[in-house]
DNA sequence: TTCTTTTAATCAAACGTTTGTTTAACTTTA
DNA sequence: TAAAGTTAAACAAACGTTTGATTAAAAGAA
């Protein structure tokens, strides 16, 4: 089972990944509570006191999988702000990083999402944290558009649109595939970030004029 | 305990409607999955067999929950659709009514949002079947403006973008508002209608002139 | 009206199952 | 040999559901 011979992985890094991608797969298709360590256990082929011993329990899962996803996703976004000077260029680059990554990592954002406003005091504590940075990174972008940052509620309502605008696809896959008859192949999503990207770029362009006009 | 009095509700419709209000704010907060009908029960002051007695189950009050909800969420679709002609005219009077409706039913959004993928075979069937008709709803309200229904995949990616920048601020509303100290007043909801009607604007806009230019 | 029967609502208690975690013994690795 | 990995078994607690008895109101019969 293990691949020690390729001396790229210890056997104990091999469980590990095992129970993290069962269990990442189970967290999206069941949702965190509807899963049990059984469940995940017998998917991975390895012992329920495994899970204790490697995460410390079943929450400690879920909090790797997070981490892990808004680790990756922080520095995407930052290195996309550091590589463009303007926001529509931003933009470009942004939807263009994002798409492939959500596809890698549906599951981890499916289980973020869903996972969001649920109070679990230990995973709150630094999924907080991680949006905190991503209103920063928001503020960011508008500060090189010609949005004012000085509105009072503006951060706290385009920050949630302009993240969701992205995931709410990953979101609705399940239910859209199932619903439909679609198959989310390679065409889809050059189309899809074609698609996306017009629609952020309309979205600041108008808000941009809106302003500008001192319709808003 | 009972307003048989009154003559407006019967004694059993009082304790069916605590069980689902107490349960609707439990679910939107932890999730469905990690509430227990004892913690519904002993909240709502009923016994814990009234939940199997009215609801047929715990499930059953989800189904309740989430069908009372996207009967309305229908109805208001539907109505905005008739009572405008132009498709800017049309996201003025669906923002203006959706807005509304979701602060008032926050905590459904909260629960079909974080329920959506999530696979339950009873509640996925008429999930599947509300989210048919809105994409009808959906290339309504295209068919009205430039863009083009024909289109492979433009439905499937304009649909979920659609209803996530509206129902985004419900879903980050519990993290946002703990991660920064930002209050949700009348105030906050006006501006909100505002600029969500131009993002929306913006967005539908962008996709015509992109459409026409042959740029998409 | 008065008595009887029926129906619906409510309750405490118990059902068997599943939950996440822990223990202690055993095996493998270094 | 000492440490790390792995296992089956057992743990108490919580799970959703069902049971059978009890109460209260409504309907039917006298």
């Amino acid at each position: 089972m293990g691949n020690k011979e390729t001396g790229i992985n210890t056997l104990r890094e091999d469980k590990k990944d095992m129970i993290l991608k069962t269990a990442s797969g189970l967290f999206a298709e069941k949702g965190f509570s509807s899963v049990g360590i059984r469940d995940i256990a017998g998917k991975a082929g390895v012992n329920i006191s495994m899970i204790s011993y490697y995460f410390g329990g079943k929450t400690g899962i879920l909090k790797e999988i997070l981490s892990d996803f808004l680790d990756k996703y922080s520095n995407l976004i930052t290195s996309a702000i550091e590589e463009s000077e303007d926001t529509f260029v931003f933009i470009e680059n942004l939807v263009a990083r994002i798409v492939p990554f959500f596809r890698q990592n549906t599951e981890a954002v499916l289980i973020f999402v869903t996972e969001l406003p649920v109070d679990s005091s230990d995973i709150t504590e630094f999924k907080a944290e991680k949006i905190r940075g991503f209103v920063q990174f928001l503020e960011k972008i508008l500060a090189k558009s010609k949005i004012p940052l000085d509105e009072k509620y503006l951060p706290g309502i385009i920050g949630p649109v302009f993240f969701s605008v992205i995931f709410s696809h990953f979101l609705f896959k399940p239910v859209v595939s199932k619903t439909f008859n679609m198959d989310f192949n390679e065409d889809f999503y050059i189309r899809y970030t074609q698609i996306i990207k017009t629609i952020l770029t309309g979205m600041l362009r108008e808000l941009q004029t809106s302003f500008k006009n001192k319709e808003l």
